[in-house]
DNA sequence: ACCTGAACACCGTTCAAGT
DNA sequence: ACCTGAACACCGTTCAAGT
């Protein structure tokens, strides 16, 4: 059966790919469902990705370089308005798909995870660290790197949290806001 | 096939299933590996939980029965025994099992559960945040009930967060001291 | 009351077979 | 090069059958 000359059945499973492993998770993830969603047959998904650790691999791949396309140019812009950018990433996944960070959700299930996949995990905080470092250096310009390193990954991984647990309590981006206020106001997001 | 009269399989179950799903998850969890594990037969485990959703709400409600118990007697303590003790709690799971808390696991998971047991997720986050709320009073006594609230609910999410994202980049207890000890550090952690 | 074997429709994976 | 049908051992679930 031939497709579409535009049609690439790469690109389209791990767009529906990315998008049901932030809703329902990895270990839920069906080749079966991905097929019939794209309108092929799951061994099509295998003959792409052969196994499901070659798909989780290259989920969090790209996941971290769309991070990198998308907020390097906000380096540029002060630091108010590259914080802003960066809360509104995590409070669009609650737009009607209710969805968890992709790297948030991995990391979750890390266990079912082989390690070049484990190893994309990693990148991932590191990508996002690295930005915050930039972002934060901008603020405190007497912080060592060490200390900004520090600060970079502990407003990371609550904001990790926040959209966990809000999205676990049935939450939504207004949830979601009011624990960022609390941050703010404790004095860790600032 | 008869068992010593002290062997419970219901009980043996849970405590089997509890440190499962908060090693691997709830959508890994296996019926057969869990009756394997105990030396029973897979429909045996049905006869007790009739579906994962069975286990699945028990399993939490228990969660959150044994945080009470476990808990409840440092309300009588001071302020810093108090947050020391719930740390703690945090922390063990890194203890060579690499265990994320039961209720950061199933809020990841939140989209395969039934109401029931989503509840119960709700159930854990409100007796975590009434606990530390009491905890907070005894430094913070001009803060009012919701500047509590919010402020006990900002540290259990950012603590399910660290611990979310530590395991999940390979950390230990003491990568996850180091988070602490920033939240501590900015003014959420006080 | 408690346990089990066997069946059902699912799952990821493999592979020979098609175009 | 890309896609598929069919098979394999897994999964949760059901239920008649055992004790």
């Amino acid at each position: 059966m031939a497709k579409a000359a535009d049609f690439d059945v790469r690109e389209a499973t791990m767009d529906v790919a990315r998008v049901a492993v932030q809703k329902g998770g990895y270990n839920a993830l069906s080749y079966r469902d991905l097929a019939a969603e794209i309108g092929v047959k799951s061994a099509t998904i295998h003959y792409h990705f052969p196994t499901k650790a070659d798909l989780a691999e290259a989920l969090v791949a790209r996941y971290v370089e769309d991070f990198q396309k998308h907020m390097e140019p906000y380096l540029e812009k002060s630091f108010d308005e590259a914080i802003e950018a960066y809360l509104k990433l995590f409070k669009v996944a609650f737009d009607g798909t209710n969805r968890m960070c992709l790297g948030g959700m991995m990391s979750a299930e890390v266990s079912a995870l082989l390690p070049p996949a484990r190893e994309q995990i990693v990148r991932f905080a590191a990508g996002h660290i690295e930005w915050l470092k930039t972002v934060l250096a901008k603020k405190h310009r007497r912080l060592s790197a060490e200390a900004l390193e520090d600060r970079a990954r502990a407003i990371l991984y609550a904001l990790e949290g926040a959209m966990l647990m809000v999205r676990g309590q049935g939450g939504d981006d207004a949830a979601f806001d009011s624990v960022v206020g609390t941050y703010r106001a404790t004095g860790l997001l600032a």
